[in-house]
DNA sequence: TCGGGGTTGAGAACCGTTATCAATCCCAAA
DNA sequence: TTTGGGATTGATAACGGTTCTCAACCCCGA
């Protein structure tokens, strides 16, 4: 173990499989083929995944059931949908099953990549803003933090 | 004076015109009666505006107008577009015409409301985010960070 | 005043996403 | 194991926010 950090630990490895299934348990829902090669499509992804990405990743799959399973993956809490710049939104699994992080969003070539901070900065970082929003008056939830830039591959 | 900012003093009151002005006259555009309705209504807004509600501040502006105003505006680095959770984007005056602040999105109704940082954890964090984006080979141009969570106004 | 390129705005087109629905799958009961 | 029926699938149509089109208009300069 090593420093405590805000959340439960996040499951890893191939267990995942059973926390979304657990979770689409829950909403009544199956944990159909289609949807775990979604899982394992996003799993693969060093950041956010398109829809073309997603049918790239797999050919498999079908772009309307994509569509659809990642929506009912959305509701369950196993997936999260994410727009950044571009036309194209973006998904990933739940911090849930993965580890809080952050993105790295490219304004040239529109790719995103994962990245983490500091456990300290996040402390530092979370309880300014809590007391940022309590003046404000809202209930916090969760942030968001997206380090805007250029890219390795774009120079 | 204050703390000093990471930043040069952001223009305020009326001489955002100017600014808008020379930002427009830069790329050979004018700045139209449309186009100072629009950066006025961007001004009275608390935070981000979608297209609906700039075309509720001001009915005397056309939609499709206000669509291609902003899109002007915000090549010529007036204005900036933000995509949220909801399939409305929004706009906004540049940092560069305002100040750096950050967003608290309202997950129950979708709106969006300005926040600002202490400079100090402006700071701290900036240092980690540019050492973080360092060892990912990513050349930083501005962060984005969103506070997620239910408004005063939704309980 | 006049000419002409920039701007406007109503409407059409675009395109990522969502809804439709018949065919198929899959669990559960018999 | 067989079978009935509700859930899921996937090709396709529909939807809606945004962008494009183009004729009318405006506005600056000669
Ligand atoms: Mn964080
Ligand atoms: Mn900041
Ligand atoms: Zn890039
Ligand atoms: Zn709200």
């Amino acid at each position: 173990m090593t420093a405590p950090t805000h959340e439960q630990e996040p499951a890893s490895g191939t267990d995942i499989d059973d926390e979304v299934l657990g979770l689409l348990r829950r909403a009544d829902q199956r944990y159909t083929t289609g949807r775990r090669k979604l899982v394992a499509a996003l799993q693969e992804g060093d950041g956010p995944l398109t829809i073309n990405q997603i049918l790239d990743v797999d050919d498999t799959l079908a772009q309307s059931s994509v569509y659809r399973n990642l929506m009912i993956l959305e509701q369950v809490g196993a997936v999260v949908r994410i727009v950044t710049r571009d036309e194209f939104a973006r998904y990933e699994l739940a911090e849930r099953l993965t580890e809080h992080h952050h993105h790295l969003i490219c304004t040239s070539c529109g790719d995103v990549a994962d990245f983490a901070l500091d456990d300290r900065v996040e402390a530092t970082l979370d309880r300014a803003l809590h007391k940022a929003a309590d003046t404000a008056g809202f209930a916090v939830d969760g942030h968001r933090l997206d380090l805007l830039g250029t890219c390795g591959s774009c120079d």
